[in-house]
RNA sequence: GCGGCUCUGGCCCAAUUGGAAGAGGCGUCUGGCUUAGGACCAGAAGGUUCAGGGUUCGAGUCCCUGGAGCCGCACCA
């Protein structure tokens, strides 16, 4: 906290009245009576779902809250005041992992923690006067809506779509679970920032590389920043290529790879197959068995950090096997080397050193020849070509590709390997299945028995949900497998099939499966046969409206994505898209840095709604900027804030015209200005442009206080009309101050549903526009003209103007441009 | 390494999408009102639009090169 801030708070200042603790203590519970913003949802007007992304219950709200709450606020507010019947929901993601570390420290549940933070949070939103409609709340952790994901769940297992395979997965040691590959960022845990390391576990998935192509496709229904469907576009990495087949010596099965670069087959001089990976576990001679049993030991415990290291030295071992290069029908060894994943196409792939970085600088490393298949530019003299030219020593008995640039020469050998039965082309994606068991307490229960005779038996849909046992305290420690298997009576079940002795599933689900379908759990908050109503889905989806931050870009944002996706497709739902329209708010800093404890420099939202009041905070947030971009709170002033909702405020004081005056034979210049200032905000406001409108709503109250002063008067049936407006357009920001001034004004509660003012488009137009006459560009003389002039009359006129005949000094004209009515350019001779 | 975004008065940011560089706010300064004020009212100063080149009658805006900052991805064959 800044000492300016003390000092605003400490010394009492002479407001002219205005008491934003009087203010926000006398209309809250006004507006809880009259709850303004429940969904109508009875067809009396077009809906419209706005949507922010849901809280997470960590202590109270925060800055970035605040921020992302005040732009969300504007938009629903503008909605409803535009007449749409909103739909503007809140709930809590109320799985997760802080609640159950805070619960092993304080020897208590996780849901104590949790439901204890949610009042608080909820406490925080409704005095930061948001527009919720409250009766739909929700928590991911009440069993009536994990009961729901359960049995999605079960259904995503019926179609196939869930289901368990052992793997090499990431681990994170500090959490002692699993984590999904888009939770693992840069080598570290998403969460905690641990080093990732890997293991090999029996895990369960679901099946989103089914839906690679379809989420790539759907991109074009999204109105969404470009920046975070490039990064969903990467993430999928839609690759097209081709598999090759290559013989193994004394081997039945020929290896199989995957390859984007068919043209350079002939360029094939060794293969490397993924040291983790069955392959090289087969392929391996016994000769070679001790060096790569070595070398699988050092891969293993190596973390992600190293691994993903591109400027570390490559490391490999040669397993003693050779292949047969299909065009060549050179004899190639075989090698294992950890810059082959074994989880990306088939865990195998030709090295060519020639056309591949990293596979020369394992040739060079490693002794191994090298041969160029494309001619490189003049002057090359770097080590791989990676670029484009005509292809060189590319050619067998059968098929030669010489001469061919990439393009051609890669269509030309698929024809030839499809035809030998050799190879086929094909599109491979970097999109992963999504790793969805945790093995911790405090999420979703996976509804599965596992039965001895019977295998994997779902948990019937009228034994839902599948409650957590209770446990708290230390026995939620982690020790790597969850704390739900200790809970013996809980796991010990009957198998539902045979009756048998069996066992629960003792895993929890990725927090990220509750929230990617609560969406549509807000549609029907009650409903009791199925996770959401269909009919109300249909009314409400897609959710016209996201609002939330960019770091879900590849991961909450792309599974809601998927889990809308599987939905339609079990016809439960016609939307194919979550959300149609997403607006990232940027992160809110302080002295350039993010805040934080280590550094000190964290500003509390609660002390600045103290200190300022929370329309002006509101409005700080909203005025600072872009809202995509981020904010540095030290840049910017809640006093002034504080300062510009007095200044408007006040006017509704000075208002003498009587509430209902009719608003024609006011000033006109005074209504011009209002007029074209809602014009404007409505724009703005559609366009994201908030920090603009409220510039305008600032315009707007300056000028009307001008009119009071030295213009009409306060008296003036235009100066009623303007502040009118201000309050209108001031309530989706300030709504504190808003609904006081509404009252001044001699009108009832609540503003907030007075209605959008109408434009009167008579009111927008001009009587004169300032036309700018340039010679060569430059500025020579300004004409006052009717906003509907000809060309050739303003061409006249400005060929006419004393100035410019003076500054041509009887030079001829060799070009006029005229762009009526706001400019000329004359272009001398 | 690859890709994306940003760069405009001291500061946060506008600029009708190629047409007068400046809307709004903060800060500074001057005057008024005031016992006084950080409150209120009126007004003022402040610029090579990151640099260089190009396209154009005209560039903050489009293109190229470079710089700075932020972000994403990073052995994905």
């Amino acid at each position: 906290m800044s000492e300016q801030v003390e000092h605003e708070a400490d010394a009492p200042i002479d407001r002219g009245g205005y008491d934003f603790h009087a203010m926000q203590a006398k209309w809250r519970p006004v507006w809880e009576k009259l709850d303004p913003f429940k969904a109508r949802d009875d067809g009396s007007a077009e809906r419209r779902y706005a949507l922010t992304m849901f809280s997470y219950p960590s202590g109270d709200l925060h800055m970035g809250h605040g921020e992302v709450f005040a732009l969300h606020d504007v938009l629903a507010r503008f909605w409803f005041q535009q007449g749409y019947d909103v739909m503007n929901p809140i709930g809590w993601d109320s799985f997760g992992l802080p609640a159950e570390n805070a619960a092993i420290k304080r020897n208590e549940h996780p849901a104590t923690y949790t439901y204890a933070n949610i009042e608080t949070q909820a406490e925080s939103i409704r005095r930061y006067a948001l527009s919720f409609d409250w009766s739909r709340r929700l928590h991911t952790s009440d069993p009536e809506y994990y009961r729901w994901t359960q049995w999605l769940f079960l259904r995503f297992f019926e179609r196939g779509l869930a289901y368990r395979k052992a793997s090499y997965v990431n681990w994170c040691p500090n959490d002692q679970t699993v984590l999904a590959n888009e939770q693992v960022v840069q080598g570290r845990c998403e969460r905690c920032g641990h080093e990732v390391t890997k293991r090999e576990l029996t895990q369960w998935y679901f099946k989103t590389t089914d839906y690679a192509q379809r989420l790539l496709d759907d991109m074009d229904l999204l109105q969404w920043p470009e920046e975070i469907l490039l990064q969903q576009r990467n993430w999928i990495g839609r690759s097209e290529g081709a598999f090759t087949d290559f013989r193994v010596e004394g081997r039945e099965e020929p290896i199989k790879v995957f390859t984007t670069r068919p043209d350079t087959l002939f360029g094939a001089t060794f293969m490397v197959v993924a040291p983790d990976s069955k392959l090289a576990e087969e392929l391996v001679t016994p000769e070679q068995r001790g060096a790569f049993d070595e070398y699988l030991t050092a891969v293993k415990a190596s973390t992600e950090i190293e691994r993903l290291s591109t400027d570390r030295e490559k490391t490999g071992v040669f397993l003693g096997a050779y292949a047969t290069n299909p065009v060549t029908g050179e004899r190639i060894p075989v090698w294992a080397a950890d810059y082959v994943l074994s989880d990306y196409g088939t865990g195998a792939i030709m090295a060519v050193p020639g056309q591949d970085s990293r596979d020369w600088e394992f040739a060079e490393k490693f002794g191994l020849p090298i041969v160029r298949t494309v001619q490189p530019e003049e002057g090359f003299d770097g080590k791989a070509y990676t670029g484009d030219g005509p292809a060189i020593n590319s050619a067998n008995a059968e098929v030669d590709l010489n001469g061919l640039p990439i393009p051609e020469a890669k269509a030309r050998i698929v024809d030839w390997l499809q035809d030998k039965g050799l190879g086929e082309r094909t599109i491979n994606y970097r999109l992963r299945d999504w790793l969805l068991s945790r093995q911790r307490y405090w999420g979703a229960p996976i509804p599965i028995i596992h039965c001895p005779s019977c295998g994997e038996v779902p948990v019937p849909d009228d034994q839902l949900p599948v409650e957590l046992p209770d446990q708290r305290g230390a026995a939620l420690a982690p020790r790597g497998i969850s704390p739900l298997a200790s809970a013996r009576d809980w796991v010990d079940v009957a198998c539902p099939k045979c009756d048998g002795p069996a066992e629960r599933d003792t895993d929890t689900m990725d927090t990220f499966v509750d929230s990617s379908w609560y969406f549509l759990r807000y549609v029907s908050p009650e409903y009791t046969e199925g996770p959401f109503d269909p009919e109300a889905a249909r009314r409400w989806m897609p959710a016209y409206q996201y609002v939330g931050g960019k770091e879900h870009a590849v991961l909450h944002l792309l599974y809601a994505r998927f889990f809308t996706k599987v939905l339609h497709d079990m016809g439960m739902l016609d939307a194919v898209e979550p959300f149609t329209r997403l607006l990232n708010q940027g992160q809110v800093i302080n002295e350039g840095k993010a805040m934080s404890k280590s550094l000190g420099n964290g500003v509390n939202l609660g002390d600045q709604l103290d200190s300022f009041g929370v329309d002006a905070i509101r409005l700080t947030m909203v005025f600072a900027g872009p809202p995509d971009d981020d904010i540095d709170w030290a840049d910017l002033s809640p006093g002034g804030s504080l300062k510009f909702l007095q200044r408007a405020w006040r006017l509704s004081g000075a208002v003498e015209a009587p509430a209902g005056v009719d608003f024609s034979t006011g000033d006109l210049a005074l209504r011009k200005i209002t007029h074209r200032t809602v014009a404007d905000a409505t724009e703005l406001l559609e366009s994201y442009r908030f920090n603009v409108m409220v510039a305008r709503v600032m315009e707007l109250v300056n000028a009307t206080r001008k009119a009071i002063d030295s213009g009409p008067g306060a008296a003036d049936p235009a100066v009623r009309e303007a502040v009118e407006t201000v309050a209108i357009l001031l309530s989706l920001v300030a709504p504190y101050t808003a609904e006081d001034m509404w009252e001044n004004l001699g009108h009832e509660p609540t503003v907030a549903k007075a209605g959008w003012p109408k434009v009167d488009p008579a009111l927008l137009v001009q009587d004169s526009v300032t036309c700018v006459v340039q010679i060569a560009g430059k500025v020579k003389d300004r004409l006052e003209v009717s906003p509907d002039i000809t060309d050739a009359e303003l061409e006249q006129l400005a060929l006419a103007s004393d100035a410019v005949q003076k500054a041509l000094d009887g030079r001829g004209t060799r070009k006029v441009i005229v762009r009526a009515p706001k400019l000329v350019n004359i272009v001398p001779a």
